[in-house]
DNA sequence: GTGTGACTAAGAGTCCGTT
DNA sequence: AAACGGACTCTTAGTCACA
């Protein structure tokens, strides 16, 4: 399928995490200040994320962001 | 200069790769189907790649991108 | 609380030539 | 072989109203 991409198993991933925490995605993405719509294209795969981008996520779900890519399967 | 930057760190860990590889920019640059030119801002840290690039270059170097970030110290 | 389309600004990415 | 600059195109970052 075409959703078989990194960008979309980070998203996975990310949301993941995010429901780990038992958080929504306004909480998070305020947390992490980002807006909200933002963010939840991010989880759904949309979006081919920056270095500074994916990094500011990771910080925020307390991870470094190459455990992100791992956990990505990449 | 903040050249400490996740960017500038990743630029480092690609080129310290390459070198290893005995390869000129020019020719990974050729291999990885990627402009010389865009290639050496990578390896300054001038760029704030996207997962699509990293995973391009990653490939090019044969590891994963997460091990790419994990030698960038994140 | 989350998903979507439409939108703008900034920067990612390409290509040229020159140093 | 590598760095730098300009000029260009296309996509990401970021926001909004509405579903």
């Amino acid at each position: 399928m075409g959703t078989d991409t990194l960008q979309s198993r980070i998203g996975v991933a990310i949301r993941a995490r995010r429901e780990a925490m038992g958080i929504s995605q306004e909480d998070f993405a305020d947390h992490i200040e980002m807006h909200r719509a933002y963010y939840g294209t991010i989880e759904r795969g949309r979006r081919n994320l920056t270095l500074v981008t994916l990094e500011k996520i990771a910080v925020g779900l307390g991870i470094p962001p190459s455990r992100l890519l791992k956990e990505a399967g990449s």
